[in-house]
DNA sequence: GTAAAACTGAAAATCTTTCGCATCTTGATC
DNA sequence: GATCAAGATGCGAAAGATTTTCAGTTTTAC
């Protein structure tokens, strides 16, 4: 029973988590939704978990960490450690790209700059590593809060 | 009384951490002095304490990460936040460097380029951001972790 | 429909790091 | 040297983020 509202967007997630390989279920097709529609393109669970709750939904902490971690595995999401304590997720875009946080506001702009990447690759093999993958935040002020001092 | 051992190196730490407006204690000069002989260039907190436990130091873990906060706010050393979940330590030598690190065997190259470091204060500047630090941490495999297979 | 495999919620457990507080040291001063 | 206030330390408890455990539920393939 219990049929979750099978509308247009639903069925794009269902399909979206079939083919990372994982069930239909409840918790998966909500959180997928909130991280698609929610606005903010970085969340952490503790902000997934909220939105959850604001919707009247009963799904744990817990199942919000373990679907994240899923969909990490699956690709669908990546993880981001930044600064302070908790991790934050976002859509796997497909195109990696790289961080800029301002300190003050928690404001993040995302960029990619193939001249970084093609420096990376180069010392990358310098040191005869195979790259696996990279993090790279810059963090600042933004201009907002420059001006608010 | 427990005149800890004062032979030419420890003259150095004290001064070091006098240097930084610390006091000179058993505990920090002991720490700094691990840091400094260590090998080691990257060690977790725990790294450290383990250290100091497998010389026979009466010192608490909770002393270690206070230590270590203290010589980072003094600037004797960074806090690096790399995968993983914890943090570890490496002395500073001043000028700032980014990382390579293998995800086999935790083996850390440290590198700097200053390409990369001009395209990021470009990119910062486009968007009106200034600059306060940043990240760069590239993960791969190792060479010797990519022969052993 | 049925059953096996996978999933879930809630609570408990982990892990890293910090805090509270009573006690002890350091460093400046007599 | 002896004295003393400011600052340190050690220990256990606490905090915050994330993971695991476990018993009950749901999904999916047949």
């Amino acid at each position: 029973m219990a049929e979750t509202q099978q509308d247009g967007e639903s069925q794009l997630e269902n399909q979206q988590i079939k083919d990372a390989g994982l069930k239909v279920t409840a918790p998966r097709v909500k959180i997928l939704g909130i991280l698609e529609s929610c606005g903010k393109r970085h969340m952490s669970a503790e902000d997934v978990y909220k939105e959850l709750l604001s919707q009247d939904e009963e799904i744990g902490l817990a199942t919000v960490y373990r679907v994240l971690t899923q969909f990490e595995g699956a690709g669908l999401v990546c993880r981001r450690h930044f600064e302070g304590g908790q991790s934050v997720f976002e859509l796997n875009s497909g195109e990696h790209h790289d961080h800029l946080v301002c300190l003050k506001c928690g404001r993040i702009v995302e960029f990619v700059d193939p001249t970084i990447e093609k420096r990376q690759a180069k010392i990358a093999a310098e040191n005869h590593f195979k790259i696996e993958d990279h993090s790279l935040v810059v963090y600042g002020i933004c201009s907002d809060c420059q001006a608010k001092g």
